[in-house]
DNA sequence: CATGCGATTGAACTAAGTGCAATTGGAGGC
DNA sequence: GCCTCCAATTGCACTTAGTTCAATCGCATG
């Protein structure tokens, strides 16, 4: 009975990967058992033979896209290299799936591909000379900031959709938000300094090259904590 | 007509401190217009007269925790101490108000509370000798980070919740899901070494003092950048 | 061909956001 | 003191969405 059934089938993993999709276009708010169904060809409630709860299925996608992340290799790179890498990749993942860091807030995502990952990052800061407790910390510490850097991102989408469901023009409604933003910022002397009349729609969103920065930052940190 | 009514008559400052009270409690998903309504001593709908819809009050609400967050004074203190103190006082803050982090993955929450604090962390920045791109670039590092510190704690509150809805002991629910995942960590070899068998049930929470490393690698990281 | 069960379906229940028409109750004009 | 008006409230109802359940379907096996 290994074979698989013909008669065509849903299984776990084509609901999850569908799932990754929809939420990716979405956000967390956006996944729904009806739209979800109809993107597999099916009632929505069929999803339930193959999967508990709406939260294990955001368990479930959380945790396959963990697995994208590329763990970079020990041998024959400084601790910092790797580290780099391993929290860019980090990034770069929750770029294109910014619903994870909202996830985060609101389930608890501890499967095997988070697992996998903390294991990789503890390895890293070892290597870098962290005992036990520090090296904890420092990956810690990595972790929450790549995970703060989705939330804004992830806003955006989520924050778009809503604004989007009475059929409203979304683009038009989340610029006048932005805009709005923005002249509640000009009543304040050092933000006002820095949104010139033009890039006045720029705050409430993150400036080009702050991840790089933060990550530099915390890198550098950990340097001079290991320095001592 | 200043006067107020005698009808004792809600206002939008009465809802949204009963608003930031649930969500105290409850998490961002605990927040729902009936049981609101209720704490008020009122019908849902009537909360429609002061406040235009939930996205509005969440946003209102955050705008107003931000503002319990004390700024530091500048003169007399160095710039570390005061970018210390600030962070320190927006962690308390989102520990009260854990919440706060999941609104952010899903409002764009830049009302007039946040940009206070925004205006003078460049101000803390600036002193410490950064050009005005790296001040907001710095600002936002430290933000991000203490953003998604929040995270952990926002998630087990909603995640609480949403177990003891069908009426099941959430405590006991919540515990099996954090040994669940102690489980799968016995699979790695790092964090298995971690996971004493006492304290199996730890991981998937932040380790203690974990802000207060990050914080420090991060000013760490400042003062080395600045130091070139 | 009959049977059994893995898998799917559609109806239905519930919770929650919100619009709307009807109603209430106090304040100001007479 | 009564009447009128309107800010504020209410209950109803509609909608979206998660989930349950009984009925059914269709392949694999006997």
């Amino acid at each position: 009975m290994l074979a698989a059934m013909s008669r065509d089938t849903l299984t776990a993993d084509q609901i999850v990967r569908a799932a990754i999709e929809l939420l990716d276009g979405e956000g967390l708010d956006g996944l729904n058992m009806r739209s979800l169904g109809k993107r597999l060809g099916s009632a929505a409630t069929a999803i339930y033979w193959h999967i508990k709860t709406k939260d294990d299925l955001v368990r479930l996608a959380g945790d396959a896209v963990w697995r994208e992340v590329e763990l970079p290799d020990l041998d024959g790179t400084d601790w910092r290299t790797a580290a780099a890498a391993m929290a860019t990749g980090m990034h770069a993942m929750l770029t294109r799936h910014p619903w994870l860091g909202q996830a985060f807030g609101s389930h608890l995502l501890y499967g095997p591909g988070k697992a996998r990952l903390d294991d990789h990052s503890l390895a890293i800061y070892e290597k870098a000379g962290f005992a036990a407790a520090d090296a904890d910390q420092a990956a810690g510490t990595v972790f929450v900031f790549v995970l703060g850097s989705a939330l804004g991102p992830a806003s955006q989408v989520s924050l778009t959709r809503r604004l989007g469901r009475n059929g409203a023009d979304a683009e038009r409604l989340l610029a006048e938000t932005v805009s709005r933003a923005a002249e509640v910022a000009m009543e304040f002397p050092r933000l006002r300094e820095r949104l010139g009349t033009a890039a006045a729609a720029d705050y409430a969103m993150a400036p080009e090259g702050s991840f790089e920065f933060g990550l530099r930052a915390i890198l550098d940190g950990f340097e001079a904590r290991l320095a001592t």
